[in-house]
DNA sequence: TACGCATATGAATATTAACGCATATGACTG
DNA sequence: CAGTCATATGCGTTAATATTCATATGCGTA
C-alpha cells in the first residue's frame, strides 16, 4: 500500500462490519429496533420476515456484538448495546442522499 | 415497521452501499486511492490483486459513483469524487475500535 | 411433569458474488 | 497502419450467503 494511501485501519474488521450491514434484512432489523429493546416476535412482525430468517440474522448480529439479547420470561428482548451505531447509519444515509444528487448510486 | 423504529431511510440504497464497502478488496482499493487520483496500474501494484480483479471491482465502484475515472493518455486515473466518504470510513473505524474494547466483533 | 409458546438450530437448497482465463478495445509510438 | 501497452469485458467455475422446512430447546403455567 503506497505512502499516500488512506489508513482505513483493519480492512478485515471493517469489511466484516459492512458485510453485516450490507444485508437488507439485517439492516431492517437494526432499524426496527431503533433505541428500544424488543422481543423477537416484534421484530418478526415489523420486518415481515420468517421466524427462522429473523433468528438467523439475529445470530449474526449478536455474534458480532451489534445486538444484545436479554431474556425476560419466555421472551428474548434484543437491543443495540451502542446506539451510536444508529448515528453512523444516519451519517451514511445523509451522505447517500447528498451524493445521489450528483452521481447516481443504483 | 413500528412507530419507534429508527428511520434508516432507504434500506435498499443503504445496503447497496454497504455491500460495495463489504468486499475487502474494494475497501483496499478505496483506501489505496485515498485523496489522490491514481492509474489502475498503481492500484494493481499496491493492492497486489490481479488486473482482472481490480478492473472488476473498479467497475462496481464506478457504477455506484464511488470512484470516478479520468483518462490521461493511455492511462485511466481513478479518484474518489467525494472524499467525505473517507471520513465516514474513518468514523466507522473509530467506532469499531471503541466497540471492540467491550464486545468482540469477529 | 406435561403442555404450549418463543426462539434457536441443522440440513438442504437457492441465489449471489468473486475470481481467473481468454480476448477485446482504445490510445500512444514508430 | 502495425505493434504495444493500459484497461475493460464475456464467460465459466467456484465459493459464500440467504432462505426455508423440519425439528429441537428452554421457559412458564396448569
Amino acid at each position: 500500500m503506497n505512502i499516500n494511501a488512506y489508513d482505513c485501519g483493519s480492512v478485515k474488521h471493517l469489511s466484516t462490519l459492512f458485510k453485516l450491514l450490507a444485508e437488507p434484512n439485517r439492516l431492517k432489523i437494526l432499524c426496527s429496533l431503533g433505541l428500544e429493546c424488543r422481543p423477537v416476535s416484534d421484530i418478526i412482525e415489523s420486518t415481515e420476515l420468517s421466524q427462522t430468517n429473523v433468528s438467523f440474522h439475529l445470530r449474526a448480529l449478536r455474534e458480532a456484538g451489534l445486538v444484545k439479547p436479554e431474556r425476560k420470561g419466555a421472551f428474548i428482548y434484543y437491543c443495540l448495546p451502542d446506539p451510536e451505531l444508529l448515528r453512523l447509519l444516519g451519517d451514511f444515509r445523509h451522505w447517500l442522499e447528498e451524493h445521489q444528487k450528483e452521481k447516481t448510486i443504483v
